[in-house]
RNA sequence: GGACGGGUGGCAGAGCGGUUGAAUGCACCGGUCUUGAAAACCGGCAGACGUGAAAGCGUCUCGUGGGUUCAAAUCCCACCCCGUCCGCCA
């Protein structure tokens, strides 16, 4: 969420910028809107000064001279209440509309779709070429049996599955691959609830209930599962105030990750790419605002450092403003390369890092303090992720897959997994 | 799940219907003193919103939401959270 006066004195700005974002909002309306709240609280505040005078002056008054005053407070009090009433309305309305306002946008974040993002970097692992047609992660992962998505339709339905064997421990190597790593980078580790309040799940700036939700709720209760441990990692630091000094903070998460990917069928749903259940790490900061670009190239780097360790072949590409969701000032996507995708392979999304600036914070209400300054300003969120476990399978298995259909296991993960090839 | 106790400023902790947005201590900031530091002393120190060029002024906020009252941190109700004990349990 942008500050409501800043949205308010700068109209234009945030027209153009919900423009180049395809963010069809109302936002003159919030104009007019905010301009009542205002004159109302100006009525409301005239109306409670009045009452509070009269209120002091019954204490030092005779009792048998009190009733006219009271009658006096009383009515000016009702007078206010109604307002009062009449400015929590107004309020509702032009909240709705400042929610949806998406945040501000990085002045070299390329402009257009999904199609419009460029590609800023490649990794140095080169894209393999079979002297074979390679197959792709589901063929391979069902002859090696790493999964199971008839068990997980039985018992869940669609688009869930059963981890088996190797698979098993491919997830659990990529984990500690990961947070090895992270441990040595400084981050603190740390496991999730899988479940958070919808207020935790709104003020990191997901939907939690209606129509359009990408999110399991759980009924009877405020709560909902979690779509990433970006909404956890977040909102574990809800309404608090840092020292300067403490920041940056790196956080590192593991949580499990559940999404209804509503409307997304038909779209490259095979096997595991687009799953309703996986395992994520996932790596959180909160900075000062002159520490978020650079703690942002920081966790692309992180990510790039994790996927060339792993030897697999990815491109980095700056996303573009219609492709950025709410919160995100700016995204880097890390898109691996998946030789069973499509024709003839495909880049596919297998990470993503975004500098929400102090949008989620606004919401969160997580704030610092310089010792030397008076008041409080709203920290910087980034989130990155190090590892999706159902991704980087699937690009270990494509990458890695040899002419007999065994797949060789990446070098980093021989050490977890305790062999060098998985067989039949 | 049951029974108590509690949630007040950055922290600790008073106040329990009427100039209390809130005593006091610590921390922090500025100053005096000092060669410097410490100590001592003096002063400052919550946030949001509104208004104003500014100084300032006003309103709201004592876990959250409702209620009672002319007036609530203080009384009532619900919920959330934190302790302690009991029960249950991986």
């Amino acid at each position: 969420m942008l500050d409501r006066r800043f949205v308010a004195d700068n109209i234009d700005l945030i027209t153009e910028n919900c423009r180049i974002r395809g963010a069809s909002v109302d936002v003159t309306k919030f104009a007019e809107l905010d301009i009542l709240r205002r004159q109302l609280q100006l009525d409301i505040d005239r109306l409670n000064q009045e009452a509070g005078q009269v209120s002091k002056s019954i204490g030092k008054v005779p009792p048998d001279e009190r009733e006219p005053l009271k009658a006096e407070g009383r009515r000016l009090r009702e007078e206010a209440s109604k307002l009062q009433s009449r400015q929590a309305e107004v309020i509702e309305e032009s909240d709705r509309i400042l929610r949806s306002i998406p945040n501000l946008t990085h002045p070299d974040a390329p402009h257009g779709g999904e199609a419009d993002a460029t590609e800023v970097r490649r990794g140095v692992s080169s894209v393999p070429d079979f002297p074979f047609t390679p197959k792709d992660h589901v063929e391979l992962g069902e002859t090696l049996k790493l999964f199971d998505f008839e068990a997980g339709s039985r018992v869940a339905g669609h688009g869930f599955y059963f981890l088996t064997n190797d698979g098993v421990l491919l997830e659990l190597a990529l984990q500690k691959y990961a947070v090895d790593l992270l441990m040595q980078e400084g981050f603190t580790v740390m496991t999730t609830p899988d479940v958070a309040r919808d207020s935790i799940l709104e003020g990191t700036g997901f939907m939690p209930r209606g129509p359009e939700t990408q999110i399991y709720s759980i009924s009877n209760s405020d709560l909902s599962l979690v779509a990433t441990a970006e909404i956890t990692l977040g909102g574990a630091m809800h309404e608090k105030i840092f020292n300067i000094n403490e920041l940056p903070l790196k956080l590192c998460g593991i949580s499990h990750c559940f999404r209804t990917e509503a409307g997304a069928h038909g779209r490259a749903t095979r096997g595991l790419y687009r799953v309703h259940q996986f395992t994520k790490v996932e790596m959180f900061a909160f900075t000062a605002p002159d520490q978020s670009d650079a703690m942002h190239q920081q966790l692309l780097d992180l990510e790039c450092k994790i996927f060339d360790g792993l030897g697999i072949p990815y491109r980095v590409v700056d996303t573009a403003t219609g492709d950025l969701g709410g919160p995100a000032y700016r995204k880097y996507d890390l898109e691996a390369w998946m030789p069973g995708r499509g024709e003839a392979g495909e880049w596919g999304e297998v990470t993503s890092t975004s500098n929400c600036t102090e949008y989620q914070a606004r919401r969160l209400g997580i704030r610092f303090r310089k010792p030397s300054e008076k008041g409080t300003q709203f920290v910087h969120t980034l989130n990155g992720t190090a590892v999706a476990i159902s991704r980087a399978i699937v690009a270990i298995l494509e990458n890695y897959q040899q002419a007999d259909g065994s797949v060789k296991v990446p070098d980093a993960l021989v050490s977890w997994i305790g062999k060098t090839v998985l067989t039949v």
